[in-house]
DNA sequence: CCATTACTGTTGATAACGTAAACAATTAAA
DNA sequence: TTTAATTGTTTACGTTATCAACAGTAATGG
């Protein structure tokens, strides 16, 4: 849906076949609508991404953190953890300073303007977080959380991992 | 995680801060380990992705549609079918004709390979789907679906979009 | 009938993200 | 002290989403 605007008389009568009994795809379809929204919310007007927000909230909350120690805790490769840190780093928000004890690492800080900028989008971010999931009564959306937890660490063969989160 | 298959001793004490209060956060990490499950469970085997899997699916049950129309029923751009289709239609799985009636659209069909390849795949799928969410007993599982399915149309200004599912 | 508008598949561009392999510098362990 | 492991980094490939534009075709209004 690029340039035009049209909608198609597609929609009714499709059978989408296993697709409905796969909860996978509901599970794909609500995060990708999800992230739709509140890209659409708030992500654009903060050139945020989740990515970029997760490591500011981390990063806040634990400072003088290594790369590879928040790669880990976002459950990333910590050589993704490279190209965001640097852009975070361009734009005033985060500073990489070297280890005391490891001259290896880098142990990552925010500057003040990247607290103050993080607490305005956390604001944004929890204002979104109730109204988009404002078609779940309370004690919905704690049981959803509390289901896609172990969802986060499941595996098909046997029992949960126990390697992040 | 590349060539070194270390555990560093990051996990215990860190503080995810909102991260763990944003139920976003919550659906793309569970996401994110489905995906990554289902695709060592089987799409590497059959070289799969929830995307050509689903167009396989709903053409096979929909002959004759449109790939705008298949792009529209995914919530997809129909720019993004183009490739998709290109790639099922170089592995002889599916089949674009010229439309009897629009000569703008080309209607999808599957090959007797694209059928018989599907079939298999499907069966993993519920295999897999039902093995990777045996964490939830049948009544949560059945109470995640309807939420998904919910927030899959939801938006944060009002109430649920019409357009897809 | 014709002009305008809309829709089709397609291409090309940008970007986020995941995965993986390799390397130099550094540290830990045998 | 030799060997193995870890850190940040770069490079590469692939998937997916999004957006803008184009030529060919269809539908619509006047």
């Amino acid at each position: 849906m690029a340039t035009d605007e049209r909608v198609t008389q597609t929609g009714a009568e499709i059978d989408f076949g296993t697709l409905h009994e796969l909860t996978g795809y509901w599970l794909r379809s609500a995060q990708i609508n999800t992230y739709r929204n509140v890209r659409r919310f708030f992500f654009d007007e903060f050139e945020m991404t989740p990515g970029l927000f997760g490591v500011l909230e981390i990063v806040d909350r634990n400072p003088g953190l290594t790369q590879t120690a928040v790669a880990n805790a976002m459950g990333n490769d910590r050589s993704a953890m490279v190209a965001i840190i640097d852009r975070l780093e361009k734009r005033g928000l985060i500073e990489r300073r070297p280890s005391p004890v490891d001259r290896r690492s880098k142990a990552l800080y925010m500057t003040a303007q990247g607290k103050k900028f993080q607490a305005g989008v956390r604001e944004r971010a929890l204002q979104h977080n109730r109204e988009f999931f404002a078609v779940l009564s309370a004690g919905e959306h704690r049981q959803l959380v509390d289901m896609l937890k172990r969802l986060a660490t499941s595996t098909s063969d046997g029992q949960p991992q126990t390697e992040w989160c």
